[in-house]
DNA sequence: TGTGTCACCTGAGCGC
DNA sequence: TGCGCTCAGGTGACAC
């Protein structure tokens, strides 16, 4: 499921193939992936060209010529690609053909993923990317920064870390393995957190970690290249119930915490 | 206003 | 082998 590290090897994977590509046809297969809607996607796409990719939190920000910005969020499957992936083409939502004959896919098994198409000056509005928090990789975030966007917060630490108006760009893997570097259990109560100097080290270590493997997959993650990421092979605790942990040898505990199965090291963490 | 819960959605895994 | 159930999880909408 793509986190920060995994929507930011995409956009290192397509940037150099799309950056300066014009839109010359428009193809939707799931109207329901598309905001506001398709017949303004398919009236105001084609002749726009790609002028930068970036992006912001799990959002890729598509800027376009003509006051235009696409957002897409591939949510918990979805896959930008130059090709079709694999085995997945039945489950391809949309077709971008450019006028050099390359083409862009958007691929989503479960349905969930979104293209936004809106006007340059409204887009942060329209696509709720207004209310994200700190980028941690882009804009990094020191512990006062962090110290401060937690201090009038209650729930658990987990919790608050999966809310991306705190923090932008961190999912469900990377929450359990930023509490295992910073040596805290996820159920810790927001207030009773101590170490915020820890903590905002392991928000961007694990995270810049992520990125150096080209992203983790456990299930559906591919890069825009069609191959898996390397980072699952360096978790510490996420998907290894059971198993010893790497620096105590414990065995790694499963337990659900913000609604999410979450895993932590009974010994290392506290 | 902040927090918790549910729906969306499909495939994998499991028990029967 | 086939059926039905449960689980996985990011986000928006809704209830409290």
């Amino acid at each position: 499921m793509p986190e920060l590290p995994e929507v930011q090897t995409v956009i290192n994977e397509l940037a150099p193939a799309l950056k300066g590509a014009k839109f010359w046809k428009v193809e939707v297969k799931n109207e329901n992936t598309v905001r506001p809607d398709v017949g303004f996607l398919m009236h105001e796409l084609p002749g726009k060209r790609i002028e930068a990719l970036t992006r912001k939190g799990k959002y890729i920000v598509i800027s376009l010529t003509g006051n235009l910005t696409m957002v897409v969020h591939l949510r918990m499957t979805g896959i930008l690609s130059p090709k079709p992936i694999k085995g997945k083409t039945k489950h391809i939502r949309a077709i971008f053909t450019f006028t050099n004959a390359k083409k862009l896919y958007f691929t989503d098994m479960r349905k969930f993923g979104k293209i936004y198409l809106f006007r340059t000056d409204h887009y942060e509005a329209m696509t709720g990317m207004a209310k994200l928090g700190v980028d941690p990789i882009e804009e990094g975030i020191s512990a006062e920064v962090l110290k401060a966007r937690l201090a009038s917060k209650k729930g658990t630490i987990k919790g608050k870390l999966l809310d991306q108006t705190i923090v932008a760009g961190i999912g469900n893997i990377y929450a359990d393995e930023i509490c295992f570097c910073a040596g805290v259990r996820p159920e810790t109560e927001v207030q009773k957190i101590k170490n915020h100097q820890k903590l905002s080290k392991s928000i961007v270590q694990c995270l810049e970690i992520g990125i150096a493997n080209n992203g983790t997959t456990i299930s559906d993650f591919v890069g825009a290249n069609g191959q898996s990421g390397r980072n699952q092979d360096y978790l510490n605790v996420y998907g290894r119930e059971g198993e010893a942990c790497h620096v105590c040898g414990s065995k790694i505990v499963k337990t659900r915490v913000a609604g999410r199965g979450t895993y932590y090291c009974p010994t290392c963490q506290h």
